[in-house]
DNA sequence: ACGCTTTTTGACCAATTGGTAAATACACGA
DNA sequence: TCGTGTATTTACCAATTGGTCAAAAAGCGT
């Protein structure tokens, strides 16, 4: 019986799909999707190619199945940004949960940035249909408080570009700034928290 | 007769090696070392698969030569960041040659973001010996302007990251931000100019 | 036109890769 | 404990990949 016709799925089914996506997103997340191998995460997973095969199609579609899971994380931050709040401390908690999140999850962050950086070529109707409404929403919420007076007249595209890029790179550049600093944990939280609520007109 | 021992290079292996290097330079750039393979490589640079093994010894050589020359074009625009010019105009227009840049070199900012992305594996030795201590003079720079009172008390290591990560973030994300907008050119410069003069303190 | 070097190519190879097929081992309810 | 579906493995395959080699072609100074 095959996995995926609409029965329940045993224990054993979901463990090992978790161990199988766990693994693979360690090595799609070091290696890009090329880059990565079945063998890789055969190994990684501890278990053998062909009973990875059984779980999952093919390696496309391990992929996409990260893809997909991650794009629900990764709006989350966004999602609860909230147009009825205070301006400036909604934005400065969205890069706060921005930044915790590339701290506690650099792998996904990872995978995002192959994928984006080869040009979505898996991830690119996800990006239309998930990301884009959220976008636009979120953009007009920060045109309405800039039309309102109550932040500094900012361009929400780029502030939430801006708002990605800092936070992200710390995730992504990991290898870069590990070379350069000490990890320097806090310093990291206070400069964009300086960086956003000067741009944002706080004095 | 090899090409490596020290005679003159002929207009001919000049041209070639330029031709199979700009090649490389697209195929690693979109897919990664590991993605980019030498058929992809040769059908770019309009050339046979041998003909290009005569040129470069392997496919890693012409990734190492390419990260190489890249290096030096990549620091490029903070070298000329001047200790001894006006703080906030030394540091914004260090941002705007690093936007330009990675306007007209998108290629080689994926490349780099690339080889960050897998940890640095063939660059971690350049990125210690060149980067590092660049980076390290420039900091000690933006920390003198902080101490004379000329800018607000900025972190000089992740202010540097911020800007790397804001300019770099339109050639390296291109993808992601060509579905959220179209691309909007000056008001991305507008932006980092009112991002960062805030934060150093300009009304 | 000649000879020597540089350049290019076609044929080939071993290793790796994603994936398959069939047989085997395992779990677990009756 | 037996039988049935589940899970796992062993052996294998075709395609791709980085790379080699010897021969052919093209430059080029004389």
């Amino acid at each position: 019986m095959s996995i995926d016709t609409a029965k329940k799925p045993t224990r054993i089914q979901q463990r090992n799909r978790h161990k199988i996506l766990d693994a693979a997103l360690d090595v799609f997340s070091a290696h890009g999707y090329r880059g990565a191998t079945l063998d890789q995460i055969a190994e990684a997973a501890g278990m053998s190619k062909p009973n990875i095969l059984y779980y999952f199609s093919g390696k496309e579609e391990i992929h996409v199945t990260l893809l997909s899971q991650l794009m629900e994380t990764w709006l989350d931050p966004l999602v609860d940004m909230d147009a009825q709040g205070d301006p400036v401390t909604e934005i400065l908690a969205y890069v706060q949960r921005k930044l915790d999140m590339a701290r506690a999850l650099p792998r996904e962050s990872r995978l995002f940035a192959n994928e984006i950086l080869q040009g979505a070529p898996r991830m690119g109707p996800h990006l239309k249909a998930d990301l884009k409404p959220l976008f636009d929403e979120k953009c007009a919420v920060v045109n309405g408080w800039v039309k309102a007076g109550k932040i500094a007249p900012v361009d929400a595209h780029h502030l939430i570009f801006s708002i990605w890029a800092t936070t992200q790179h710390y995730a992504d550049f990991a290898a870069q700034i590990s070379t350069l600093i000490g990890s320097d944990v806090d310093a990291a939280d206070a400069h964009l928290r300086r960086l956003f609520s000067s741009v944002l007109g706080v004095k």
